[in-house]
DNA sequence: TTGAAAGCGCTAACAA
DNA sequence: TTGTTAGCGCTTTCAA
């Protein structure tokens, strides 16, 4: 794709400076064993010349390398975009450059681009989002995962667990149980949960925060419908006119995430229905708009830029023996959307 | 940072198949000048090893690159996530690597961004986000994308267009005449304009569009105040407090981007405001959540995910005699944050 | 159709 | 402190 004209190469800077590459490459790398008086000569030349080392070549050479891969399902989506910020923010600090990929929520997906990042010989990779609950998908994946770090490779997820490597993990569990305990506690018995795929490892573990609240309650689980659809507003909305069509008697849209919490109050608000009055509405991640709605969102707040930042400072520091596992407290975060059921 | 350990090499993969090196890498890459049976029986034995070649060895040796470098001021802010998110899409169909990097709207930062990506080798650079009116600043950003244009590779930026680059453009100018015009129509005269630094060529752009709409209404200028603050929801924020106060009559905010008009809503909220009947609201890009907040946002669309697609295919193609400008449309959407102002 | 060998630009022993 | 040189893993002439 590139021709690759008369950029300036450390021999020419070398040869300007009348030393030899050896020593051109350790003044320029700032490690010792050369004079400051040549090491101060080579650097200027190198500036002046507009040098910029090949990253390639001594990545060869070296067997190093600076960069770090990062999977998200979907850049666009604001609880991913939030992680990568964070992600961005550590690989500045440190010089590192970060290669980014989509799964779009598909293993297949996932493990090409997995490949890709290790062709280009990254030397840490993030996986953020939710593992799938294929078994098969989740086993190749999981394979050259091993592979890459039996190589010395360093490999951090976010949000999933099932594999044996670093991982960081929001407290789904407790931050669904937390809100459905909200819910319940505001006196709503007829709660409807609005959901992504239940293939997501994600879901599977906010659902059983929810269950677990039930079951505190005394309630049983089959008396909460679960209604399923994309992880997305428009899969919100969707999921919404099912439950307003098929639950009529719900009281309260307890969404498993902002997205879909979001299309819920849309659905609403286009039928007249009023949050919290004549329906509660709840989300989770508490991405940054959740604030802004009207209603503001009742929701999960989970701090997703750390969880970026530390996902990366933990594939920086050396592997441990037992995989690292770092939680990230979930806390809900009470606002506008919810409040007590309306008296029927 | 990766020890590399006893991941396969084409060598190997050589040697197993019982071959050269060179008709493995042929056979691998798809070349013709391999009989059929050979290259079928390289490609199996190099997918039961697991192979994955070394990019950073083909580039050195092929002087091709096969990623894209893409600069954004914060991945973030829904502006740039929907931008990286096209880029991204269409890069993973061509099969690039994508290597993304947040300039935080800060030129030195921007420039060594850009320098470690062309260390990295990428072929093409797609830089997202306003320019900067810091002559000196762009100067220096110039001259490094200048040399890397030379050196053969490509550059494509998104929303600026001081460079002699090709450029996708919004018409942000235009974008902005039609808002204005649209809070005119209803019967404004007192609008305030709320907005991010004005060393950035996007706010200039659309300060040119607020203008020219207030000409045709011989409107003067002076009139209308510019109220200046970050580019954010709390720039937002901080900028309409000081509407509220410095220029009490006013009778719509009209806000540079959907950002800061999100943070002007909250505020007029928490002021109990009524919005659009004590004051109007208007934004700008039409990020996704816009639609769904209440009132709705009356805002200016911007395309941007096809914006990044644009943007990453014009890149894709080789370089014209003359640089190009695709110049994408900015529409008026009319929606809830807007009305008639109030009878004073 | 295949193989041998010369690099790509750099780092890192090893010598001097 | 400096230089020489052997690779890093691959692509690509050039021969066979």
């Amino acid at each position: 794709m590139m021709t690759g004209a008369a950029a300036p190469r450390l021999v020419d800077i070398a040869q300007s400076a009348g030393v030899s590459v050896a020593t051109a490459s350790r003044a320029l790398s700032g490690r010792q064993g050369v004079s400051t008086a040549v090491a101060e000569r080579v650097k200027e030349i190198a500036e002046s010349l507009g040098y910029i080392g090949n990253v390639h070549a001594r990545s060869l050479a070296g067997g190093t390398s600076s960069s770090v891969g990062l999977v998200v399902h979907e850049v666009a989506d604001p609880y991913f975009s939030e992680i990568a910020s964070g992600v961005m923010r550590v690989a500045g600090r440190r010089g590192l450059s970060v290669q980014m990929c989509h799964s779009g929520r598909d293993p297949q997906i996932e493990l090409r681009q997995l490949r890709t990042l290790i062709a280009n010989r990254v030397g840490v990779i993030v996986v953020a989002g939710s593992g799938y609950l294929d078994a098969e998908a989740e086993r190749s994946i999981h394979r050259e995962l091993t592979r890459f770090t039996q190589a010395g490779g360093r490999v951090v997820a976010i949000g999933r667990h099932q594999h044996a490597t670093d991982a960081v993990l929001p407290a789904n569990t407790d931050g669904a149980q937390a809100v459905t305990r909200h819910l319940l506690a505001l006196g709503h018995r007829r709660v409807a949960v609005v959901t992504g795929s239940l293939g997501l490892t994600t879901v599977a573990d906010r659902l059983t925060g929810v269950h677990r609240a039930l079951a505190e309650a005394g309630i049983p689980r089959e008396e909460v419908p679960v209604v399923v659809a994309p992880f997305t507003r428009d899969g919100g909305k969707t999921a919404t006119l099912e439950v307003l069509r098929e639950h009529p008697g719900s009281t309260a849209v307890l969404a498993l995430n902002d997205d879909m919490a979001i299309g819920a109050l849309s659905v609403l608000r286009s039928r007249s229905l009023r949050v919290p009055d004549d329906m509660s509405v709840t989300g989770f991640d508490d991405v940054p708009v959740a604030a802004d709605l009207s209603p503001s969102l009742t929701t999960v707040r989970l701090p997703m830029q750390q969880m970026g930042e530390k996902a990366l400072e933990l594939a920086l520091r050396p592997a441990a023996k037992r995989p690292r596992r770092v939680v990230m407290p979930a806390t809900l975060v009470e606002r506008d959307s919810s409040g007590p059921p309306r008296r029927s």
